[in-house]
Order: structure tokens, then C-alpha cells, then sequence
DNA sequence: CTCACGATTGGA
DNA sequence: CCAATCGTGAGC
């Protein structure tokens, strides 16, 4: 499949909408060996400054600071004590936002992943703590790397010429939250067995 | 400085 | 339904 450079100017989008048109483009890890994985967006979800849910609502702290600088880097966050989830910084500089990487479909097992989840392999980065799980994704490592391709980085995106029609994909409310719980800004590839929950 | 809680997950 | 597990940030 031909894939290239997501341009800049793409992602320095509001996250509202950039979080749909992500659906269909690929997440690449690569580790320190060189090896890499591959995975296909299927679930997205937008945080955008008045929006109570969103980490940088509030002010910009140690943890956001991120969010408020250029589109196209990562912002990583630690959830429950336990879980990583991985974002992409979206918007102009100085506007908090980001889109959360909800899910992937990947297109191989890591070796690291338990049998007991490879019972299940489309599922093993289906949620945004699986996804930073399996592809060993962590605040300390990854969080304010750059996202473009070129630069060789750990993680990077791509996307392809041909994006997905609007009709396979459902908009509907984001999981998890207390606040913004109306706020209709989580996506998903229809049907697509590697979405972490369907509503 | 304290402390309640969270953009989650897996197991009872 | 609930525990695990700890950084964050609001409030005193």
C-alpha cells in the first residue's frame, strides 16, 4: 500500500478534526533493534480547549505541556496508575489539544504478548491502554517525540492515498469520562473487529 | 502538604 | 461489580 508524509499543516488542524481523518492512517513503532510494528487506526477520540474532559481544560502543567505545543507529537499519560495512553498533538501552538489513539489493528503479534492474548489476536491493542501496552509505549520514552517519518523516531505516522469513505466510519461519545459525557468526539471503523468497544 | 480520583483493564 | 496502583492537581 502506498503510504507517505502526513504534512504538518494536517495535523495543526482543531483535534475534532483531525481525530476522524486519522482512522485508516498507520501508527509505526520502531524499537532501539530497528525491528518494527505496524497498525492501522480504527478508534480515535478528540480533547480541545472548553472542553471539561480535556487534560489542558484547566491550565498548562508539567503533565500538558505537550498538548499545547506544535501538532504532530506525542503526548503520553499515565491512566490509573498502570496504563499508558498515547495521543497526537493536533492544533496551532499555544491551544491544548490532542487526539487519543484508541486503537489498533495490527498486522503482527509481538513476540512479548502473552499466549493468553493471543487467543484473541486482533484484540491485543483494542483499548488505549493495550495499544501503549503491546507496543511498549511509555510516558518517560515516548512522550514529546516528534510523529513525523523522516526523523527516524520510535514511533511515527503515515498515511494512505486512499482514505477511508466517510460512510465506514461511526461518530459517537467518548468512554471513560465524568465530564463532556455529551460531547460526540469518538470515532471508530465500522465493524472493525480491533475497536476496543462498540456503542 | 494532603488526598480523592482518573481519557483502563482483567478478573470475580 | 470491583481491585490494582500512582501521578496529578485542586484545595486547604
Amino acid at each position: 500500500m502506498a503510504e507517505s508524509v502526513i504534512p504538518s499543516a494536517w495535523l495543526g488542524q482543531p483535534s475534532e478534526v483531525v481525530a476522524p481523518a486519522l482512522l485508516g492512517c498507520h501508527l509505526v513503532r520502531q524499537y532501539a533493534s530497528g525491528h518494527c510494528h505496524r497498525g492501522v487506526i480504527v478508534e480515535t477520540e478528540a480533547y480541545a480547549p472548553g472542553d471539561p474532559a480535556c487534560h489542558a481544560y484547566r491550565r498548562q502543567t508539567a503533565r500538558n505541556a505537550v498538548m499545547f505545543g506544535p501538532a504532530g507529537y506525542c503526548y503520553v499519560y499515565l491512566i490509573y496508575g498502570m496504563y499508558f495512553c498515547l495521543n497526537v498533538v493536533t492544533d496551532q501552538s499555544g491551544v491544548g489539544s490532542a487526539v487519543l489513539v484508541r486503537a489498533l489493528a495490527l498486522d503482527t503479534i509481538p513476540d512479548w504478548v502473552p499466549e493468553k492474548k493471543r487467543r484473541y489476536p486482533h484484540r491485543v491493542a483494542a483499548g488505549p491502554g493495550l495499544l501503549c501496552q503491546t507496543l511498549h509505549i511509555n510516558r518517560d520514552e515516548h512522550n514529546g517525540l516528534s510523529l513525523q517519518p523522516q526523523t527516524g523516531e520510535a514511533i511515527w505516522l503515515e498515511f494512505p492515498q486512499d482514505p477511508l469513505p466517510s460512510n465506514a466510519i461511526t461518530q459517537t461519545t467518548r468512554i471513560g469520562i465524568t465530564r463532556g459525557v455529551d460531547i460526540p468526539w469518538r470515532w471508530y471503523v465500522k465493524g472493525d473487529p480491533a475497536v476496543s468497544r462498540f456503542k
